[in-house]
DNA sequence: AACGATTTTTACGATTTTTTTACGCGGGAC
DNA sequence: GTCCCGCGTAAAAAAATCGTAAAAATCGTT
């Protein structure tokens, strides 16, 4: 069907499940790869670059719907859900997240099946893949390895710093309010906290600005927000 | 959201599902049009070109996975599949004629809007986004983005004078009392301190105004409040 | 338990914005 | 003409917001 094999990236933890997902899968000739938790999900998402990422919202470690939504802050891949619950809210808060298709548990082989080859369908449509490569000044950001470099050499960046950094990114040119932003970052307990953004922020400039006195790229709207120039 | 309404084809025979169907697409803010039949469908869906296809499979003239079929032939619209038939075999077969999407009536509206989101979501995705702008004179205003431009060079403003300038675009040509604006920008309480509105339209003045002496767009309408010219 | 890395607090000077004050201009009423 | 009032501009004082450094608390590891 395809030149190569499509990578399949599934997020399961239920051994049973994932081997009966795993074989549907391989069974449409795709390559597969496993991750037991969100947070290894993740990471796999961004290293291995499936071309399908299905993911079981019913995890331990930590909200499904928060993998989705800071997939999409760096990654189109389509995103099927399995899902134990069948309510109504569910379904579009993990499709307004970000997600392309939900399943209900129990599902068929046959339906999981033609669902997965629908998804995949759209990688050879869509043509070209957009470069997960944000630059600006001389700082690089790989968005799906979650690397950044500045003149060539390596930036170490905190969670928090770095989430800061994609939810800046993700809106070039956008005014983002401190209320979104300290959402996105910290929750909705801390729209408040404007502080955590003053300090967060000076961190980035002092690792990414040429000049962090005179910051060019991550611009301060004083009683909004901020804004990321590219 | 998007900067044109997103057109929706919904192929249906039953009046009353039709109407269902229209309202909840129409609640997305999306331009939709009806077929009855299949090869009205197949026409409209050419000379149209809606973004989304819904479609149902079981109207009389004939077979909807042929439509499927046709309609790839020249085109990627995503489909969206309505059908009263939950086989599973349906299912796969309307996805592997090139389908994107399959639901099972009785379905929600819930759960029909999502789903025509995340079909959407695909156009403003790939396409490149442009937001709506509102220009006057070398002047250009991202409502979307809170960036003002003037002859391309950023301008700033601060949170009132931005506040200010909003609530004068959003009427064009029509006056606003200067009651309305200061209630509008500072609270009911503030509706006696006109000398407010002198200073700050004189700061969009200076610094939107090609002859800031000789406001051509911020107009005094004396004693009544101001006006904006586009 | 001790360590390093990270996040959260705290503190304070610097900057920006808002508010207030001051004053000149021009048109209409008298 | 001059007095009054609303308007526009500039610049001050006051208030709010911001940036930075550093201390304290937290977390994960060993």
């Amino acid at each position: 069907m395809n030149a190569v094999a499509a990578k399949v990236l599934i997020v399961e933890d239920e051994k049973q499940i994932r081997r009966f997902v795993r074989m549907a899968v391989e069974e449409e000739g795709c390559q597969v790869a496993e991750a037991e938790t969100m947070t290894q999900g993740l990471i796999d998402a961004g290293s291995r670059k499936p071309d399908l990422v299905i993911l079981d919202l019913g995890l331990p470690d930590g909200n499904g719907i928060d993998l989705i939504r800071d997939l999409r802050g760096w990654s189109d891949v389509p995103v099927l859900i399995l899902s134990a619950r069948s309510q109504e809210n569910d379904k579009i808060d993990a499709l307004d997240a970000g997600a392309d298709d939900y399943l209900t548990k129990p599902f068929s082989v046959g339906e999981l099946r033609a669902r997965v080859r629908a998804l995949l369908r759209r990688r050879s449509r869509s043509g070209e893949t957009v470069s997960p490569l944000v630059e600006f000044g001389r700082v690089a950001v790989d968005l799906s390895r979650r690397v950044v470099t500045r003149a060539g050499e390596p930036v170490h960046l905190t969670q928090i710093e770095y989430r800061l950094l994609s939810t800046l990114l993700a809106q070039p040119g956008k005014v983002l309010t401190q209320r979104n932003l300290l959402r996105e970052i910290w929750g909705p307990s801390y729209i408040e906290s404007s502080h955590y953004l003053r300090v967060y922020v000076g961190h980035l400039r002092q690792k990414l600005e040429d000049d962090p006195t005179q910051p060019k790229h991550f611009l301060t709207e004083t009683g909004v927000g901020y804004r990321f120039q590219p």
